[in-house]
RNA sequence: GGGGCGUUAGCUCAGCUGGUAGAGCAGCGGACUUUUAAUCCGUUUGUCGUGGGUUCGAUCCCCGCACGCCCUACCA
């Protein structure tokens, strides 16, 4: 690779990097810190200085210089480790000639911002009151050969806070602390399913048929099989099959992958934590998923009244439960029942909308599309909307009131959908059924109509047991509970286009 | 796909509808033994995203392109 982005910084760096090699071993691997800068806060930060007098606390400590304070014969540095997500990673050293040497301080007087170091010493109080190390000993452990972004402003630049996520995450702690609160959410959720008796499986993610959702695949080839292969978009049929084989409760969480669009909720792959319980049904879907997200916030924030872009999000209470038709009354009462029901009216009102819908679309997959254009992105607090038309939903069980609508549901919160469940067909006639009604919809031009899954019919022969199964957007998820705006927030590394 | 905004030093940003660029931080040299974005003195650094056009002259005006952000569309 060129270094096209060399620049006199860079140039000086490596000069001094050339000398240190010069002088043995220019990157050492021999240093081991025995304390973390959290937890020398929080076992020393109230301690007065006649504590230390009294009985010297000696620690060994490591990690990046971010700041320095060169006066004359003594100095102060601040080095930032991995020990915590907000300043507790932060510990000062005070370093001083007559306490380190005249070499090393000469030497240490020409680090560099960046540097990874390492301190041997003891603690003490400075004047201010800020617990610090007095350094003994100090070495440099790591060069950095780059320059850190400046120190007040840090690094705000979108672009770059993406594409080098790694200076995002030295210089920015709110980055910093919205992963740590994305790795507190993926265990808390995982722990509430493993509590739950959920069996955590791991089914393919490279699909020989592309099934369980209805979206764009991507498509790639396995060279020895010579055949095409596609990069799952859900593991839900795979899941049902595993309740065929009498794993009554499995969950995975892991990436779907979707060939489509990128936005401020969409990223080509993205991660759902599925799940399926016999014997259950979207009523208790319903119950269980709330409990769920409710224990995630919980866990992670320490609360279930969270805010989201300067709004309050109620997780603590029940969720509501609308149906399609009941929704767009509440939150686009203009229409009367009478027009909800009219197709004519629908298909009219939802191209006011500027949007054409199927010319096979049926009275429901009208009321969906229309309750998307009115009342979606009005759902601020968390709704679950249910009885979504047979004919968007081939894998759900149709209801045994109306044929034409499913025991579906899905969960709204701040206008994004968040989840979507269901009780699960198993009907395997019924199943093959759709799916043949989905081949004919793929034929006649629906791109994201179903592929037929022969094998996925046969395990449903086989008998799968009543079912209830869910899909919660971890990604969408982290972005409620973290407070970000666009879900390139909570991904480390989103997808871009490659630099110019 | 459509629209808006942006791209100037390693970073954060100024730059008067036109005369080929500045500040702070970082860097380098110096002073300084309790600082907190340390301070003080001196000092280096730019294909002004890119390619055209207009002009005596373009960071600035016009057009194309690239990349990014936002909105919109698509996407359950």
């Amino acid at each position: 690779m060129a270094q096209v982005d060399e620049n006199h910084v860079i140039a000086e760096r490596r000069e001094k990097l050339k000398a240190i090699r010069a002088q043995g071993v220019a990157f050492p691997n021999d240093f081991k810190p025995d304390a973390l800068a959290a937890n020398i806060h929080a076992d020393h930060g109230d301690a007065e200085n006649e504590v230390f007098e009294a009985k010297a606390v000696n620690v060994k400590v490591a990690g990046r210089m971010m700041l320095k304070r060169v006066m004359g014969k003594a100095s102060f540095a601040t080095i930032q480790d991995g020990s915590g997500a907000n300043a507790g990673h932060r510990l000062q050293l005070f370093i001083s000639r007559d306490n380190i040497g005249e070499e090393a301080y000469e030497a240490f007087k020409h680090w560099d911002l960046g540097d990874i170091i390492g301190a041997t010493g003891y603690l003490f109080k400075t004047k201010t009151g800020e617990l610090s190390v007095k350094v003994t000993a100090l070495r440099l452990l790591t060069k950095s050969l780059r320059p850190l972004p400046e120190k007040f402003h840090g690094l705000t630049d979108q672009e770059v806070k993406y594409r080098q996520r790694y200076v995002d995450l030295i210089v920015n702690e709110e980055t910093r602390a919205t992963f740590v609160v994305r790795s507190k959410v993926v265990s808390a959720i995982r722990n509430f399913m493993i509590q739950n008796e959920f069996l955590e499986v791991e089914t393919p993610m490279l699909h020989p048929i592309p099934g369980g959702a209805s979206a764009k695949p991507f498509m790639t080839h396995h060279n020895a099989l010579d055949m095409q292969m596609f990069m799952r978009i859900a593991p839900e049929l795979y899941l049902k099959r595993l309740v065929v084989g009498g794993f009554e409760r499995v969950f995975e969480m892991n990436r779907n992958f979707r060939n489509e669009g990128l936005s401020v909720r969409h990223n080509p792959e993205f991660t759902m934590m599925e799940f399926y319980a016999a014997y259950t049904d979207y009523h208790w879907l319903m119950d269980f998923t709330e409990q769920c997200i409710r224990a995630a916030a919980i866990v992670a924030r320490g609360t279930a009244t969270l805010t989201y872009d300067g709004k309050v999000v109620d997780l603590s209470k029940p969720f509501e439960r609308l149906t399609i038709v009941g929704a767009i009354q509440k939150y686009a009462p203009q229409y009367t029942l009478a027009q909800l029901n009219d197709v004519a009216f629908l298909r009219a009102e939802i191209m006011k909308h500027g949007t054409k819908p199927f010319d096979h679309a049926g009275l429901g997959a009208l009321q969906l599309a229309l309750f998307e254009e009115t009342a979606e992105a009005q759902l601020w607090q968390p709704t679950y909307i249910i009885d979504y038309p047979v004919e968007v939903s081939p894998l759900a069980r149709a209801s045994d009131k109306n044929p034409e609508i499913t025991e579906r549901f899905e969960l709204f919160i701040t206008g994004r959908e968040m989840a979507n469940g269901f009780s699960e067909l198993n009907d395997a006639e019924d199943q093959a059924a759709r799916f043949t009604s989905q081949m004919k919809a793929k034929e006649a031009g629906d791109v994201e109509a179903m592929y037929y899954d022969a094998d996925f019919i046969r395990a449903l022969e086989y008998g799968m047991p009543p079912t209830g199964g869910c899909g919660i957007g971890i990604d969408r998820l982290v972005m409620l509970i973290t407070d970000s705006p666009s879900i390139r927030d909570v991904i480390l590394f989103p997808h871009m286009r490659p630099e110019a």
